[in-house]
DNA sequence: CTTCATGCAAACTTTTTGCAAAATC
DNA sequence: GATTTTGCAAAAAGTTTGCATGAAG
């Protein structure tokens, strides 16, 4: 079995928790593991039965919520209704900008930005502990294309 | 009737689309604008049973509907699995501060990350329309009561 | 008196759960 | 062999819709 870092967490959190490994869950990391950042699982779930054809939703769900629990997915909500899983690496934050015309999903960072939340929140008596910054757009291909 | 200026847009919005106005209507409205800012419908059908016992779950949900298209609400998800209606005043964006702890939400606004979040996204050739930023914390108060 | 809104209940959508059969430890 | 997982189907949780009745224009 290769053994990828992020393999290597999930199943200590399994033995941890008194899990088991089995083929579904190592199938459904691998492949969320090369799948784009943000899945839903019904997304996740149709790319995962063009390989593994008996597999369920419920399994893929579940095995989305475990990699949330141990920490290698979050949840996240981008305005539709589906619950959508990222990819978490340690101590890699990043931020959003979303195409509403063809829904591409650019990632970025910004330490500056960062700076002035602290300092907008420190005004107020908060205490961020994370955040969430999405800047919605028309990407460079759809500014064009949607041009009248 | 007391006409505000809420009001008046929500009568000319109906009347150009050839809906009615309706007593329901008008407390729908009423209500929303007295409330704090980021309902779901349940929480407000909930608010507007206690004095108008008789209506409907779905009257409220389609009103708010209304306000939506209408441009005096907007329609946001702050990560449950609620739609929640904000009070959209013309031209007046703001961001979030959102404590974890005790729920509260706090509403700021910075040009200055507006402005970067401009040149962040001319660098990647996209066209903002408009944006979302929350920060997720702890209030002044909850910060001290969950002190060890 | 015609058309639209209401309130109910039922349908839908997405997420979650119960359970018998199967896989893992 | 005991215990957990799976895949199904059915339940939950939120949102939306169809329809007979009642209100608005």
């Amino acid at each position: 079995m290769m053994m990828t870092e992020s393999k290597q967490i999930f199943v200590e959190y399994l033995k941890q928790k008194n899990l088991k490994w089995s083929q579904q869950r190592e199938f459904i990391l691998d492949l969320f593991l090369t799948t784009q950042r943000h899945v839903s699982t019904e997304e996740l779930y149709l790319l995962a039965v063009k390989t593994f054809p008996q597999i369920g939703y419920s399994t893929v769900h579940r095995t989305l919520k475990l990699l949330s629990e141990c920490g290698l997915a979050s949840e996240r909500h981008f305005g539709d209704r589906y619950t959508r899983f990222e990819k978490k690496q340690k101590g890699q934050h990043h931020d959003h900008l979303i195409c509403t015309e063809c829904g591409t999903i650019i990632e970025f960072e910004s330490n500056k930005i960062e700076k002035m939340q602290e300092n907008i929140a420190k005004q107020k008596g908060f205490k961020v502990t994370h955040h969430r910054l999405e800047l919605y757009g028309l990407c460079s291909h759809c500014k064009k294309t949607t041009q009248i």
